[in-house]
DNA sequence: CTGAAAGCGCTAACAG
DNA sequence: CTGTTAGCGCTTTCAG
């Protein structure tokens, strides 16, 4: 590898000056900077990244963790925050989390000791606790981890009641929920904000609340049961896309007509409700604008040094697709 | 932050003393040994991997090229990868490349500069003369990029022709073909294996080949237009999941009954494939397996710093699904 | 068995 | 405007 004392050498300089052109900072004759550049070219020089982060301190990396990359919301998000991150210069290292906190805590710490400069999270698990003993910037995503920290979030309260009152815009008289896994933050709020347009309802039951799992398989038997029980059932709302495609293909399996007979709403606006057959109906959330949003805010953060919370909600929007019935 | 200098001090040793422990090589007494590991322990002390790296020349991390993250046949074999190099303690830095070489050449100059350990890279465009300038190892992933390079890939043209051999044995008579981007190497190598089944047919025609993208939507458009033009077409070759699935809800569109009256297939075997309704057959790739195998083959090639080439190539296997009539 | 010292490649005072 | 020098934190000869 060429360094850049080989560059001074080649030019006649010394190793400061060619440091100097190189990051074009403090005087150097027009002349001079020309014979280095020429050096550069001929050598085809490029510099030590490494060399220039242990000097630094920071690495131009900056990592997002995601519980698992195979579920469907991700890509979208690790994209976005790619693009920024890339956009400025950050290289992009991802960290599939599995929700567990071990993995949590290992990557972290591992990522500190290569100077990584700033972290995007998606946590159910890390706790203020954890995050005191990092001192790189962190962005909290999709879910609230700590109230000195920044975030990124989307309405999910009042989203999921916009849902349920699209349900009933429709005409759907008895309407059910299926929910995401007990640990994740968001599962609570979409229930609690379909319970808000429920639970005074004088049809409402429990059990019209159907455990689901953020899976598609799991999500299809969860509604399976719950139509086979309830089959005065007119209106779904799943906690996510992946699940509302579930009680899509239980529907087709015990041969209900969606959206004639019942109508299915979905939360996320994954690519994958495009592609079922009929296609879902969602409260979409701006998924690329989310995670570019909090990749901003955290390179924000990074250069500015500064430690000023910001919390950005964003809006989920209702994308009518074929999977319920069409207003009248 | 503390260093390896503060450990020494509180140990009443030299740095390289407390080196020699932390990487438990060359000789040390056991009771100074259990002194400095005191020190650690006290301090909190992690090592810089910075200061590792500039040492040694290396990084400990590994790049993953993918033209695109939102492909869903991406974040399968991207999480193989992370896997397994997480579990050989690499950090994993993941490359949305768009097919677009000037941003492969972007990323692996940064790369290199970051002295990354190793590539794994999907790519159309990468061509022997780019890489020559590249030494760390690379490993080719989905597509062979040159003859001396390591690859793992899958047997594209044979798993066509079984697709084929699939749809005929449950007796298809006219077997169309929805083909992926020019571009792409796959696409030419499956169709070929489409052509090898079905161009001495007395059926067959050339407008039963049908252009598409790796895109639903344009491949639903694509399906539309085929099967609008050919009622006759009574079974359809996808050139992957994706697009089989665009041809499915083009069949919905139209009206056409599937598996009765038209049978798809696809290839890839990615989990989107059995959310659709019907949910669809297809020639699975391992790809999990693919991705986990090029992981440590490139980590293999790394920690040998060997350049034996080993060409890896699996087996698709048939998933018989809904969308295709059972077999009688 | 242990310490001193050089050096990985780069940048930033500090002098000139 | 430019060179000298110290040092980022670590590892590894080389002596002892």
């Amino acid at each position: 590898m060429t360094t850049i004392k080989d560059v001074a050498k080649l030019a006649n300089v010394s190793t400061a000056t060619v440091s100097r052109v190189l990051n074009s900072n403090g005087y150097v004759n027009s002349a001079t900077k020309e014979r280095v550049k020429q050096a550069i070219e001929q050598l085809n020089y490029l510099p030590n990244d490494v060399a220039r982060s242990l000097f630094k301190g920071r690495s131009k990396m900056i990592a997002l963790f995601v519980p698992d990359i195979m579920n469907p919301y991700f890509p979208e998000l690790a994209r976005a925050v790619e693009d920024v991150t890339n956009h400025h210069e950050y290289t992009f290292v991802l960290c599939n989390t599995d929700d567990d906190i071990e993995k949590e805590l290992t990557y972290l710490s591992a990522l500190q000791q290569k100077s990584v400069d700033g972290f995007i999270i998606v946590s159910s698990t890390i706790s203020e606790e954890h995050i005191s003993k990092i001192n790189a910037p962190i962005v909290a995503l999709d879910r609230i981890l700590s109230s000195n920290l920044s975030s990124v979030t989307v309405n999910n309260r009042e989203g999921a009641r916009q849902a349920v009152q699209y349900l009933k815009s429709i005409e759907c008289k008895r309407i059910a929920h299926i929910c995401g896994p007990e640990h994740a933050g968001n599962t609570k709020t979409r229930l609690q904000g379909y319970l808000d347009e429920v639970q005074d309802e004088n049809w409402f039951i429990s059990s019209y609340i159907s455990p689901g799992e953020f899976n598609f398989e799991i999500a299809k038997q969860s509604a399976m049961k719950l139509l086979n029980d309830h089959p005065e059932i007119d209106g779904i709302f799943a906690g996510n896309d992946l699940m509302g495609a579930g009680a899509l293909s239980a529907a087709a399996n015990l041969g209900i007509n969606v959206p004639a007979d019942l109508s299915i709403i979905g939360f996320d606006g994954i690519a994958l409700g495009e592609t079922t057959t009929p296609s879902l109906t969602t409260m979409a959330q701006p998924i690329y604008d989310i995670g570019s949003k909090a990749a901003e805010m955290l390179v924000q953060q990074i250069s500015d040094n500064q430690t000023s919370i910001k919390s950005e909600e964003f809006k989920v929007v209702l994308t009518e697709r074929q999977s319920t019935r069409a207003r009248r």
